[in-house]
DNA sequence: TGTACATCAGTGAACGCGCGTTCACTGATGTAC
DNA sequence: TGTACATCAGTGAACGCGCGTTCACTGATGTAC
């Protein structure tokens, strides 16, 4: 991991130039294209030729296919769980409720997602991408927590963020990746039955 | 993964012959060192080179490095989980009590490994590593959701185990990842904290 | 107890492959005057 | 409105590297007789 590259991919990371925008959703079309296709054994190579770009200008905006993976899953836990940390703060619904909300959301997006949630996962990256999923997720379910929990100090916030973000991603992902006969709503109530009652109120269990 | 090498590691790791059972020890003593002495880029080629075995034969043992250090890490948690499903099995304790002392066991474990796993973890491999205890937890806890909840199905135990394995694993090698001022006592008493009560009974929240 | 033989783990050289970096370049965009 | 110039994303060839496999081999162990 040279400073240079990874200068040159931060700095590309925030511009909103046309052509690196274009660059990035050439590479992002690609990769849905492989997981439509099923294409097994995608590489860097396969990915390039595919979206009309370069090795080298690859590297310039991705370190690794594990990168642009995680980029093209887009925001299935993204949007739900700073939604959920906004609802508590306001104090308007009952634990319960927002909480199964929440997960519903989630649950939802995998769900309309999961064949490219299936192929990534099945693309070799599996590890990496539910470790990646699981560090989004604790970061924002550590304002949750908070939230929920306000005289806790901060390393047993964590504690905490990790647990429940480990739980749900791991979870729902294997739901996901290995089809069996239970519905998303079904789900939705085990996972929301498995958070502690400071999270769910009466529903939890 | 050729099926011949697949098959060749196969009859191997289930072999007791010394000059298997010698060469798996030398592997894993160097990995030991490698983490003792700190060492950055460890590839086979070095792991090879200080256990004194050809690169080849490493592949007819292991897959990947990761294979060797996860064989290296040893039993953090396999020896707490199933020891944990006999007790609950016997129902001569309380809830509160096997949950406590099955989390004392792999938190105290982790604690005294801790040198080990932080090595192995910053080696590159943390996805794979976590992904794949992960996984060895989860199919323990099976056993253990289906003994706490007879009446479940099979799908619904799973998501269960699979929840809980996330949480423990996760939590508890961010905390051994990252040294902060919290005593394994006291992340022994959040992680039951945060466990069902089906699980932990009023040790639970 | 000794000899012949089968078995199987280890060896080392060689292979192709994809990774991620480097670097001098080109060409499009947009700013200065 | 036109010209000169700076900026910066993209390019493509080349590099070294470690991965994981293959295969014909060697040599130790242990079994048969």
């Amino acid at each position: 991991m040279s400073e240079t590259q990874a200068a040159r991919r931060e700095s590309l990371s925030l511009t909103d130039d046309s052509r690196a925008v274009q660059t990035r959703t050439r590479l992002t079309t690609a990769f849905h294209e492989a997981a439509l296709e099923h294409q097994t054994d995608v590489t860097v190579t396969w990915l390039c030729d595919r979206a009309g770009v370069a090795r080298s200008t690859f590297y310039t905006h991705y370190s690794t296919v594990d990168d642009l993976a995680l980029a093209a899953l887009g925001e299935f836990f993204a949007e739900a769980v700073p939604f959920d940390a906004e609802r508590r703060a306001s104090r308007e619904l009952e634990l319960g409720v927002i909480a199964r909300q929440s997960m519903e959301l989630i649950i939802k997006n995998l769900w309309e997602g999961r064949e490219l949630v299936r192929f990534t996962m099945a693309m070799g990256s599996k590890a990496a991408i539910q470790e990646r999923l699981i560090d989004d997720v604790a970061t924002d379910a550590l304002t949750i927590v908070r939230v929920s929990l306000p005289e806790l100090d901060e390393a047993d916030v964590r504690i905490r963020a990790d647990w429940l973000a480990a739980g749900t991603v791991v979870a729902a992902l294997r739901w996901i990746v290995e089809p069996k006969d239970v519905t998303p709503e079904h789900v939705v109530e085990q996972l929301v039955g498995l958070m502690p009652r400071w999270l769910a109120g009466e529903a939890a269990q």
